[in-house]
DNA sequence: TATCCGTGGCA
DNA sequence: TTGCCAAGGAT
């Protein structure tokens, strides 16, 4: 074990990515935007609106001034805006109840707004030096083929794989602290989900599922289903909300397409969506507080 | 625990 | 072209 510790750490060293949120200096709040950014979102997507977002706002209290409807413009087209929502509003409580530090413990951490299992121990490790069990994807991937023989981790987590990821861990804190991300990485560049670059990877020779001739998943994948789904739909009306400053009428949204604005055509014209899916969407968003409606029409929450 | 929640690049 | 899937969280 200590040798797969040492070969897929020394990989990190040489191989990993420059990334600017792993730089030295960067403080908590960096790493916490990043990580609320990189849910399920590719990296090359996420570095320019992170770097936008840092600027304008470099610390939790500058965001938490501003209304959720900047965060949510800022956000753009990153997707799941609800991630931004959750981020304003941990900025709001950490300007509130932690004097506008970012917390430095899993604990604190997993008690914020959007904040789950994975990315309080991300954060409390990458950017605090904690010791702790990232379990991400990547990871997920990693010990499954590695350790476990197998294609793909299951569908969803189990508690046994966290158990299983609390025992490779390194004995030294530093190595433990460096084996999170190296894992990780190694997942994201080379034992990626199709088509894994074996050939260049630092473990090949110690792989259970290598050993094993590389067996097939055992299940298949259940796709996302996208086209035609109120997410869609939910996804082109606040690309509206967007980009307007002042309240639209919701019968932009739930009226016949014809004769509406060219933003509000151009965003939902595609859809073909039914004027109950919309209405449904629109509801929805307005429930998840993602929307607001007044007289004058829907906007942004303030 | 299964499902819902955006978006866009790529094989 | 279509489906896969990417540093998850909340319910």
């Amino acid at each position: 074990m200590q040798q797969i510790h040492h070969l897929i750490n020394d990989w990190y060293q040489k191989n990993s990515r420059d990334l600017p949120w792993r730089r030295e200096g960067v403080g908590g709040w960096e790493v916490m935007v990043s990580e609320f950014m990189l849910q399920q979102t590719p990296v090359v997507r996420v570095l320019p609106v992170w770097e936008q977002w840092m600027r304008r706002w470099p610390r939790p209290q500058d965001l938490a001034a501003e209304p959720l409807s900047e965060a949510l413009k800022a956000w753009g087209r990153l997707g799941y805006p609800r991630r931004a929502q959750r981020l304003h509003a941990a900025a709001v409580e950490i300007t509130t109840e932690y004097n506008g530090e970012v917390p430095r413990t899993e604990e604190a951490l997993r008690a914020l707004p959007g904040v789950g299992d994975y990315t309080a121990a991300a954060i409390a490790c990458f950017a605090f030096g904690e010791r702790t069990v990232v379990v991400d994807t990547n990871i997920r991937r990693v010990h499954a083929r590695l350790f476990g023989g197998m294609a793909l981790p299951e569908p969803s987590p189990r508690a046994s794989e966290f158990a299983r990821a609390r025992q490779v861990q390194p004995e030294d804190d530093g190595q433990a602290n460096l084996w999170n991300v190296s894992v990780m990485e190694l997942g994201a560049l080379v034992c990626t989900a199709r088509s894994p670059r074996c050939d260049a990877c630092p473990v090949f020779e110690q792989c259970a599922w290598i050993a094993a001739g590389q067996p097939a998943p055992h299940y298949t994948p259940r796709g996302q289903a996208w086209k035609g789904t109120d997410r869609q739909v939910r996804g082109a009306i606040m690309a509206v909300l967007r980009e307007h400053e002042h309240p639209v009428p919701q019968a932009s949204f739930l009226a016949d397409l014809a004769g509406q604005s060219h933003a509000t055509y151009v965003a939902l014209e595609k859809l073909q969506a039914e004027s109950a899916q919309r209405e449904r969407a629109l509801a929805g968003l307005l429930k998840d507080g993602l929307a607001v409606l007044e007289d004058d029409g829907v906007r942004l929450p303030s």
